[in-house]
DNA sequence: GAAACTTTTATACGCTCGTACAATAACAAA
DNA sequence: TTTGTTATTGTACGAGCGTATAAAAGTTTC
C-alpha cells in the first residue's frame, strides 16, 4: 500500500504564483539564505520537485519572484494615482506622499530590494532587472515633474527634465531606505513631509509640502 | 612521510585582517553566496580550520568584514576632510564631491553594501551595525551643515537642523546608489553635480554648486 | 637543545543544498 | 470505462556547507 500525499492539480499561472509568493515570504524571514528550493516548496505547500516543473533553475524562480516584487513595489508607489483627479501639482504631492508611507516604506519591501539587489553579481539576470526597475521608477518621478513644471509654465530643456528625474529619484530612494531601516526612528509622517519640502526645494516650485502653521 | 603544508605564523591582527579582506572579495565576487569559510580561507591563504581560531562562528567574521566595510566607506567619504583648510561650505562641497565620486561610489562597495544588509534580518548584530553606521553617517552630513548655516548666520532649531541631516543624507544616499548601479548612465562628474545643486536647494543657500557658465 | 605553548593543518561528521528522474495520482478525452 | 496526458510526488545522488577536534608544525622560553 502506498501512502503519497493527495493532492489537487492547479493552473500553470497559481502554481507559479504560490512559488513566487513563497520565494518572497521565505527572503523576507531570512534573506537569501533561507530561500532554498525546499523550504520554498514547504511554504507553497508542494514538493520540492515540483519547482522545476515550472522553473527551469533556481535562479530562473529567483529573477521572476524579484520581477515580482519590483512591479508590487511600483504599483504601490502609484496606487490610485492613475484615478486621481487633481493638479499636476497635487498629482505629485500624492505620489510622494504615498511612497513614504508604509504602503511602500516597510521593512518586509526592503528586505527583498536588498536581498535580491545583492545577487546582481551573481545572476546576470537580476542586474537587467535592477536596471530597468530603477529607470521605470526614475520615468515616472520624471513624468510627474515634467507635468507639474508644464503646468506653471515653465520652460526647460530635455536634460534639465532629465536632472529633475535623477534627483527626484534619489530623494525618495534616500528617504524610502532611511525610514525602512527603522520606523520608528521618525514620528509619523516625518519622512513624506520631508520629502515634499526638499523635491519642492530642488525643483524651485512652490505649494507641494503643507504649511505648519 | 607526511606531506603537511609549510606556513609561518602571523599576528592575530594580521590574520583577522587577511580574513575579513577575503570575506569582502567573496562577496565582491559573487554576494553573499559565494563567501563560504572553505572559499573565505582559499582567498586568505589559510585552511578552514584556522578561521574558527579568529572568529568564534562564521556570522561574527561576517559582522567583522560588515564593519570594516562601514568603516571604509565612512573613512573613503571623509577622506581629506579633516586637514580641509576652508570655509564650512567649502567642506561641505568637498564632501559632497567626495561621496559622489568612484572612491566611494563604486560596484564594490556596492556589491558590499547590499550583500550585508541584507543580513540584517538573518543575524540580529547586523541590524545593530547598520543603524549605527546610518547614523554615523548622516551625523556627519548634520555637523556640516550646521557649520554652514552658523557661517552664515543663520539661526535654526536642533529639530530642524535634525530634518536638513534627514534630507541630505538621503540625498547622497539616493545619488550614490544611482551612481554604483550604472555608473556608465551619467557623465563623469554629473551626479556629484546634481549633488551639489540639491543640497544648496534643500538648505536654501547658495554658492555651493559651480556655476556652470 | 629540550620543553611548553599556541598557531595552523588536516580530516571527519552530520546536514542541507540543487538537481535529476522514475513512479504515481489526478484529470481530460474518447 | 478506458486510455492518454501531465502535474505532482518521492527518492536518490554528489557536492558543499559550518563546525568540531586531534595531530603537527612553528615559535618562544628556559
Amino acid at each position: 500500500m502506498s501512502s503519497r500525499k493527495t493532492y489537487s492539480r492547479e493552473s500553470e499561472h497559481k502554481r507559479r504564483q504560490d512559488l513566487i509568493i513563497a520565494t518572497q515570504q521565505c527572503v523576507i524571514k531570512g534573506g537569501i539564505g533561507e530561500a532554498s528550493i525546499r523550504r520554498i516548496a514547504a511554504v507553497a505547500g508542494v514538493t520540492p520537485g515540483l519547482v522545476r516543473h515550472y522553473f527551469p533553475d533556481k535562479d530562473a524562480l529567483i529573477c521572476a519572484a524579484y520581477r515580482e516584487t519590483m512591479d508590487q513595489m511600483f504599483a504601490a508607489a502609484r496606487l490610485g494615482l492613475e484615478q486621481f483627479q487633481g493638479s499636476a501639482l497635487d498629482k505629485l504631492r500624492y505620489f510622494i506622499n504615498t511612497s513614504l508611507q508604509t504602503g511602500v516604506m516597510n521593512s518586509h519591501y526592503h528586505q527583498l530590494w536588498a536581498s535580491f539587489t545583492s545577487l546582481t553579481c551573481a545572476i546576470p539576470e537580476m542586474a537587467e532587472i535592477h536596471r530597468e526597475s530603477y529607470l521605470e521608477f526614475r520615468m515616472g518621478c520624471q513624468d510627474l515633474v515634467e507635468a507639474v513644471l508644464h503646468e506653471q509654465g515653465r520652460q526647460i530643456s530635455d536634460k534639465e527634465l532629465e536632472h529633475y528625474g535623477i534627483m527626484v529619484n534619489a530623494l525618495l530612494d534616500g528617504l524610502w531606505l532611511e525610514g525602512c531601516l527603522a520606523m520608528e526612528l521618525f514620528s509619523k509622517g516625518l519622512l513624506a513631509e520631508l520629502g515634499l519640502r526638499s523635491v519642492e526645494a530642488v525643483l524651485a516650485i512652490k505649494g507641494l509640502s503643507e504649511p505648519q502653521n
